[in-house]
DNA sequence: AGCGTAGTTGGAAGCGTTCCCAGTCAGTGG
DNA sequence: CCACTGACTGGGAACGCTTCCAACTACGCT
């Protein structure tokens, strides 16, 4: 029914080995011959059996982008999207495929992870999450294509992964409300279940410790990155005496939630309170105020990502080149921090 | 190297035709058989191999998403990312995997859609656009495997389609403006170029219409959807004399845009000036003040498209059983729009 | 003339499945 | 006791491509 590349050798007045070198472009092939399949191929508007070309050859060229988080947590922010954007822009340069893997649905046997174990189906996949779960870490370690990890991965140290540095993002964020004046600097953090979670508190005690102040157990209240957890943890730290004078959440979300807390309770940002974020979503720069924030380069993360999976792909290598990618972040400062004295 | 499905046979004792109904679920087989190649697929970990499944079968169970705008507009409101949410929870479900194809790049022959070229790749595609390309709607004519798409399209009416009820939801708000008592009522439109833009000037028309209102040519700006086309569209509303006294803005983003050119001229929303959008994306409620905006089901959109898609697919039919399906929209209540007297 | 060599070509063996077509075997009705 | 049925099973031909290997050609060198 389908033009095959029989039809297409026979058109040309050649075999199918040679017809089949033309098409992917091998060397010593005549170029009267070369241009004649071209013509065939022209003419008959062939277009190759993908399944067929991979049984053949054993490479599918297309790669898996894995997200394990459950969905509707997923595109609460921007970040999916730019991630795979990123990578999107890498594959097509160089005629890769994605194939989204959105771990939803839990099927029997409990793994969500279905497509990744067909065989043959995926050259390399992007995990798109630093979160440890027990199915994925089993999967990765298991797996033989090669993988990469997007976001630090403790746990299993020969993993490649790319990655921000949420830490020092953090530190230099802390860093500027020192410099601003602000002593007493309260954090909501993220889960601490997460590399990224973690490594922003991280930062947030190193720049106190440089700077000789104490890390105050009450000005620390952990929250999920949400908006809900952040309300709930500004609700908290309302109730410190003395109030602090500076909040810095972990995600933008989170500054969200505690911009709307401080407010029911009667507090002007920045007035009474300097309040930062991080991850520069669109929404950071559209609140009243403007939230200061730290931006992450999500798209270049991707295309980091990509880079290291594609070339790890191609070397037929055990090992990637490059091991780790960690990618520097930006303090964007804006007036919810200004402090007005 | 790999396990295969003649290992499986060899295992259990039977042969591969066996083995291989095993595995699909066919009937007539023997029960203590079934148990016995189940046992060695358990044993051995063995996954079937993809690439030689479609070949044979001739079907891939993987669809594709078309999204054909240029990237960078792809993910400045987060609709993109719920359809594909609502798309994935139904693939997950049947068993599809999906493939994302991103048009960004345009390829040197000029054609930006190269996955959805190869044969035996998808058995399906939804196409995640109401922007009338050329050679998108070239491939959709041409295409052989079933395609969907998603927001409607007036220039091929035999390509099956979901979408969302533009036209109504706009005349809803329009209503509401109405009830409320205002009169002078302007909006700020889609592009003309795109369906949802037309749909929903289409739907002001109707409601200012309905209620013996003429539609006033000066209070009619179009906008891209872009919070710089509002800004820029409230300008020139600013000089109409009367002022209008309710703007509708044909989405949140140049609601957003609409609001700071009021703000930066002095007028406060909603005291001075009803103010509307159309989306309902998460920055519409933490807009100060929160924006009265009309809701659509984007989760369920993606649903629907999918369930035509992989139905139609399923029956292995020319046509789909159902050609079209249009969701309703909701009215969001917020306080942009309230009258203080 | 003989020979190696490099460029070019065709033949054919896979790649790992599905699925059609016979074939076996036990059970059934005449 | 003999077809006849129907559940079950195995053999083998596809599916459409890649790629190894051998062969053929023309060429220039010894």
């Amino acid at each position: 029914m389908n033009i095959t590349l029989d039809d297409i050798a026979r058109r040309a007045g050649v075999s199918r080995s040679t017809a089949s070198r033309v098409l992917n472009n091998h060397p010593h092939v005549n170029p009267a011959v070369r241009e004649r399949v071209w013509q065939a191929i022209r003419d008959t508007n062939y277009q190759p059996n993908h399944p067929a070309r991979s049984l053949a050859s054993r490479r599918s060229q297309v790669i898996g982008i894995v997200i394990p988080q459950p969905i509707n947590a997923l595109f609460a922010d921007p970040y999916f999207p730019l991630l795979i954007e990123g990578i999107a822009q890498i594959c097509n340069e160089r005629q890769f495929s994605i194939m989204l893997e959105l771990a939803t649905t839990t099927t029997t046997d409990g793994n969500p992870y279905r497509l990744i174990g067909q065989r043959g189906f995926l050259d390399g996949a992007i995990v798109a999450s630093a979160v440890e779960d027990e199915f994925l870490l089993q999967w990765l370690t298991r797996e033989t294509i090669p993988v990469v990890v997007v976001g630090r991965i403790t746990s299993h140290t020969s993993i490649p992964y790319v990655d921000v540095d949420n830490r020092y993002g953090a530190q230099k964020m802390i860093e500027h409300l020192l410099e601003q004046g602000y002593r007493r600097i309260a954090t909501i953090t993220g889960p601490m279940n997460i590399v990224a979670g973690r490594d922003r508190f991280a930062g947030y005690c190193d720049a106190l410790t440089a700077a000789g102040l104490p890390v105050v157990h009450e000005l620390v209240i952990e929250g999920n990155f949400s908006e809900q957890s952040g309300y709930n943890a500004m609700r908290t730290l309302l109730q410190c005496d003395p109030l602090p004078d500076a909040v810095f959440a972990a995600s933008d979300m989170m500054a969200l939630g505690a911009l709307k807390a401080a407010r029911a309770a009667g507090l002007d940002v920045p007035t009474d309170l300097a309040l930062t974020g991080f991850d520069d979503i669109p929404l950071a720069a559209a609140m009243t105020p403007p939230l200061t924030t730290v931006r992450q380069p999500i798209g270049e993360l991707g295309q980091s990502a990509a880079r290291l999976l594609l070339d790890w792909i191609s070397s037929a290598a055990t090992q990637p080149a490059v091991q780790q990618v960690v990618l520097p972040t930006e303090l964007i400062v804006r007036d919810s921090c200004t402090r007005s004295w």
